[in-house]
DNA sequence: TCTCATTGGTATTTTTTCATACCGTAGAAG
DNA sequence: CTTCTACGGTATGAAAAAATACCAATGAGA
């Protein structure tokens, strides 16, 4: 096998110390809208027994994110983590900066590995015989973020498109796309939310719930790519 | 946001110790043949620096591995860790055992993982205009997996699948089916390897190539996904 | 035959991370 | 107003992991 193979499997076991991956982890949660501004994490102890990592790491990343303005954290009962963090209003400059901060090629990386696992989730869920609960969260999930107010909508619209990995029932596949997502976060932070975009977007998302729910797997997995191809297409002619 | 997607961003930051996670990682590179039997894995100090650990921790965890038999250490120059493993003779046996070894939902869960990003990766493939070198080397692996010898069959179907997602360019697209394939190894190497089954294999690996050098993303994500579909069926059906 | 670069082997110290126990606070419930 | 308790806050010792420096062996090549 090749040079290049090694490079896959032996890459890194471990992405940096505990405390910043924390760090990253957390503050990516909120930037991402996970818990919506003025919502409180979940308790330390709860949390730390999530992340895996002990409560002393935990409290570390709390507080460097409380010191840098995302938190504000609370004591006592009914206490705890509440985040303060309201999207900002993009602009054009924003975007040229946050696509500078990342390389050419990771940012090429980061879009390819978002398309393939989010065509891929939603490949899989159209060949899925899906109940009737899960019909109805998809739909509730659209008309979520068909109605979104536009403060609401980069969540919402986050909250749709996780929801198809995670109806796939596969834990790997959906932190695989939120993975994904978090990768490009802050770019698409960047980009206004403009109505003619939302229009169209609503329409691509209306062909890829309806393509699921036709179980017609090529046409989900072309929805979504297209649907995706618009905004990568935008990030990429930042890069020249 | 839902509850459950809470699950999927703020999941464990760290898998288990960096000890731990190393072995598991060598044993795999060394099963599937990444490494393969008689060759030398980097030296201790650039693999420390590639893994992202200390040389102490992958001492430990290459230690433990020479003592399961799995490598050969000699020192001095021209010295190293030398792979000592040959593919075992499979048997139905084996597979109820390896099946049974990890849980129903797990398996699920790293087929359904597998099924995605494979797909995912030969349907972005297809879409990308290959130069020579790269419709070479994809001709090569096609060439190799079909003139393989039975002991070395699985390691060169690893280096087919594996550089259709490393030829998207994308390196967590590539980890990401490195990965996927790690969880299904023991599995994979557990099922007897058939002439039938191989020769069956060997359309499906050239109707997946014709399909991505057609350009052809639907009929080459079909493809896999009919190529998978039969391992992963062959797999299920020891749940029951 | 000897050199010497490259490799594994060892020892030591520091930093990070974890585990555990306990303290202080706040706010709803009675 | 008191109590109860779920929360964050603090302290301490142990363990894991890392950083650093140095020792020892080997074998190709001069």
């Amino acid at each position: 096998m090749k040079e290049t193979q090694l490079g896959s499997l032996l890459r890194p076991v471990r992405a940096g110390n505990a405390f910043e991956e924390t760090v990253e982890r957390l503050l990516q949660a909120i930037k991402l809208g996970v818990v919506p501004h003025g919502e409180r994490l979940p308790s330390e102890r709860d949390l730390a027994v999530h992340l895996g990592i002990s409560r002393v790491t935990l409290r570390e990343a709390i507080r460097s994110l409380q010191e840098a303005g995302y938190l504000d954290v609370r004591r006592g009962r009914y206490g705890g983590a509440f985040v303060v963090y309201l999207p900002p209003e993009p602009g054009h400059a924003d975007l040229a900066e946050a696509v500078n901060q990342m390389g050419a090629g990771d940012l090429a990386d980061a879009l390819t590995f978002r398309m393939a696992v989010e065509c891929g989730a939603a490949q899989i869920l159209a060949t899925l015989t899906l109940d009737s609960a899960q019909r109805a969260m998809l739909l509730r999930r659209l008309a979520d973020v068909n109605g979104a107010a536009p403060a609401d909508y980069r969540r919402l619209d986050t909250a749709f498109h996780l929801s198809i990995a995670e109806l796939t029932g596969s834990p790997l596949l959906a932190a695989a796309c939120a993975d994904a997502r978090l990768r490009v976060t802050d770019l698409l932070n960047a980009i206004p939310v403009l109505g003619p975009n939302i229009a169209h977007a609503a329409a691509q998302h209306q062909a890829i719930v309806s393509a699921i729910l036709a179980g017609d797997p090529d046409g989900a997995s072309r929805a979504v790519a297209e649907h995706l191809e618009g905004t990568a297409a935008l990030l990429r002619g930042f890069l020249a």
